[in-house]
DNA sequence: AATGATATTTAGGAGTCCTGATTAATTCAG
DNA sequence: CTGAATTAATCAGGACTCCTAAATATCATT
């Protein structure tokens, strides 16, 4: 009774996420630079070349690469530049248009990428002791969590299911296997949920607005 | 139809959780940035704020600082050398040990603290769109991939529940609150599991051990 | 008192990452 | 079809990050 307490509120689930989440990132980053470093690389030189190894063959644009790792063309291309004189990449002009570069990974960047990898090996090891809930509770987590970074402008395109034409949340009963991937043209589960999927085609609104409200409010009986 | 082709081993949960966490980790690092530089700071002197009014009152040694954001002590001192000279915080020798420092917020550095944090809310938004379920595993999954970390050296100490002596993991039936908290004497859930308890207590081995594997096991009967 | 360990600082160098300006190519308007 | 906007990449520069290694000061032990 009385007036509200200005008693300060007791941090929330959220905010025990949001710390938790930061601090993974903080390690992920010392990680990053203990790794490539050994490797003779820059942590972002690292990231490039992990980035387009993800990508097999399909080279990408200067731009895309920038994009993807959230920052500046300016530091992206320094990188690229630097991947080149050490021979892991090759720069070429696109045909269709000269403005644009593409970047292809080299037999040598291959072999740098696969082997600076493991700097996110002690991520993998400790997701790798959550049980197979936990596991498909966290990727569908993580899908809302970067898909609101994605609404917000923070990040561009990111290459999951629930941005995907093909993809078709809450679409069966089971719910071992609620979703749909209209690809694959088979009902998949939350552990099937992927973050960059190679045949991801971005979906296009007015459709796609439903489609993350549908994955947003999850297994509901109306609508 | 035909041989079996040499289809790639498609990415596993595991593969796909990690992307996740590494696309969140370079989204937080850009955000940090512009966050920061808008208040006339950088990146290392927000997160240095913030970890400081995260403790409220208890002032800080320069190493704990280093060690909780992953960076060197030589960093660090940088960076609070910074925010002495904007009056932000204020250093002074230990009386109990004069090579060690404390670090105290000022008024302040307490409002550019608070100013500053807005940073990580893009996180915290798509946090809210879990549903209390997913939190709550969330969370679980956090601590385990933070307690591995951890394991591996690549993080110091992180004041979660997971790691202190009054954590009893899984000690009652009630799968709403399994968990017991020993300091508050009661029972608690997933969602109450905290990533930075000011009343951390480092749990001591070999019960420590003990206690990190009875919470990654689950709900187990035996043992 | 000498030795070793701990906490912080200093010095120096490579890299990150930005903004803003520049060059080149493409698209669009008239 | 020419000139103006737009877009992709690069260059120039400066502030900050982040490291290693060495220096300084203070405990803790012998």
């Amino acid at each position: 009774m009385g007036k509200p307490l200005p008693m300060r509120q007791d941090k929330s689930v959220v905010d025990h996420i949001t710390a938790g989440l930061t601090r993974i990132a903080a390690a992920l980053r010392s990680q990053a630079w203990e790794g490539s470093t050994a490797e003779g690389l820059t942590p972002t030189q690292g990231q490039i070349l992990m980035l387009l190894a993800e990508r097999e063959g399909r080279p990408m644009r200067l731009n895309d690469v920038a994009a993807e790792l959230c920052m500046t063309a300016a530091t992206a291309s320094d990188a690229v530049a630097a991947l080149e004189n050490k021979s892991l990449v090759r720069k070429a002009r696109s045909a269709e248009d000269h403005r644009v570069l593409t970047i292809t990974l080299s037999a040598a960047g291959r072999r740098a990428a696969s082997r600076s990898s493991g700097w996110a090996d002690v991520v993998r090891a400790g997701v790798m002791r959550m049980t197979p809930e936990e596991q498909g509770a966290f990727l569908r987590g993580l899908t809302k969590v970067i898909g609101t970074l994605q609404e917000r402008g923070v990040i561009s395109v990111a290459r999951m299911c629930a941005g995907c034409e093909y993809f078709r949340p809450y679409l069966h009963a089971d719910a071992a296997k609620p979703h749909h991937c209209g690809l694959m043209n088979k009902p998949m589960g939350e552990p099937q949920l992927r973050m960059d999927c190679p045949e991801f085609v971005p979906g296009q609104e007015p459709d796609q607005a439903e489609r993350w409200q549908r994955f947003l409010s999850g297994r509901q009986t109306n609508q």
